[in-house]
DNA sequence: TCCTCTATGGGGTACCTTCCCCATTCCGAT
DNA sequence: ATCGGAATGGGGAAGGTACCCCATAGAGGA
């Protein structure tokens, strides 16, 4: 099986050195190389053009996520996954913007990076459990377009697009029917989408593409 | 609504949980048990009085077609639906030998056999497209849902899973928007889905299937 | 602090959908 | 010739959906 290449961006050396450890334990990991600054991390993402690269949202010198919209322009096929000492709501946001694959705290074990790793190949997104938890309580969903759709507001498209009742979505809601309504209302404006139907289809559509 | 209880026999672990994943996101299916041989499977369904059996053709030990013939003789009111990787045409003969209720292939969609199940339920066989194929072009007549569906009745499906209104596929058809309504519900009672979304998640389920 | 956004609900209305009832025509099969 | 199915339509009931109106409470930002 062919190795998940990395490049790893961290000024600090001894994360560096922690990361690299870890990752050089797990053989289907190999790390092309490893960088200090944001403006390295594009140039060594250029020369090795690797599945993934963990950036450091704290780095001296070119704004990481300057970087990392830079890196997606250039090379869009690249994963991102962005690693937070203390993280902000402000940083999970603009992570979000740039369309960043992962987003995990420094302080989660190296098993769990490696986890995200695993999963961006996979095309999906991976949050660490406490940035979800924030994302959750804050933004909701993952959604960098124009059209934001809040928490309930996913909860709820989902539940319509698998075929559920209001009545039904309620109930696995645990709200009222109005709620339900009132959501599938605002979802409707907000996608431009006045039925049901369309709505499915509309969220099966996007479903790649969102997570 | 009374849940249709199910058990599952089948060899491989994975196929089983793929299964019992799939049958769990259905409401209207409640597995009893699963178990990977074929006289597991006779014990189970003595035990448990499923409605329906789903029984892979390949497993070790007792044969399958004699565990589903013995099946047959002592629950005759237990549905049997057969789960084949690579269909030959001998494993169909027997399986219609034995009065299989429906016969899956693997490879399909698991929303395909949750629709065999209900298919079974409502006292139809039902064979998957491939299958089906193969019969037509060996044996001859066995009536499938593809078949059960009438010129109109497609047409009408075809517009109500794209998500248009009855209106508008009255305009389409050239027909009142009473006739689009007749052949909608002549669809949903052989399809047995009363929605208009799950039609459309239907359709779009078996559109590879169905080419 | 004020204001917006999210989430929560109720009232009401017009329309759509689902599902009954009914009928006619035509066509192919018994 | 009759019978069943496909296709065409209508009436009407019951419930679902889409879209307005309204209000309240809490969290977060300017």
């Amino acid at each position: 099986m062919k190795k998940i290449s990395v490049v790893i961006a961290d000024d600090h050396p001894s994360q560096r050195k922690f990361l690299l450890d870890a990752f050089e334990d797990e053989r289907s990991l190999e790390v092309m190389d490893d960088v200090g600054t944001a403006s390295e991390a594009i140039d060594s993402v250029m020369k090795h053009d690797p599945d993934v690269l963990v950036l450091d949202i704290e780095m001296p010198g070119l704004d990481v996520f300057h970087a990392a919209e830079e890196i997606c322009r250039l090379k869009p096929e690249v994963k991102i996954i962005f690693l937070s000492g203390y993280y902000k709501d402000h940083d999970i946001a603009s992570a979000l913007r740039v369309n960043a694959q992962g987003y995990v705290s420094k302080s989660d074990d190296a098993l769990l990076i490696i986890d995200a790793i695993a999963c961006v190949m996979k095309n999906k997104r991976y949050f660490s459990p406490a940035i979800e938890k924030r994302l959750v309580e804050n933004n909701g969903h993952v959604s960098t377009r124009t059209e934001m759709l809040s928490t309930r507001e996913w909860e709820t498209l989902e539940y319509v697009a698998k075929g559920y009742s209001k009545k039904e979505i309620a109930g696995f809601l645990h709200i009222s029917v109005k709620t339900v309504e009132k959501h599938t209302q605002s979802v409707m404006n907000k996608l431009d989408v006045h039925d049901r139907v369309l709505l499915a289809l509309w969220y099966l559509a996007h479903l790649k593409s969102l997570q």
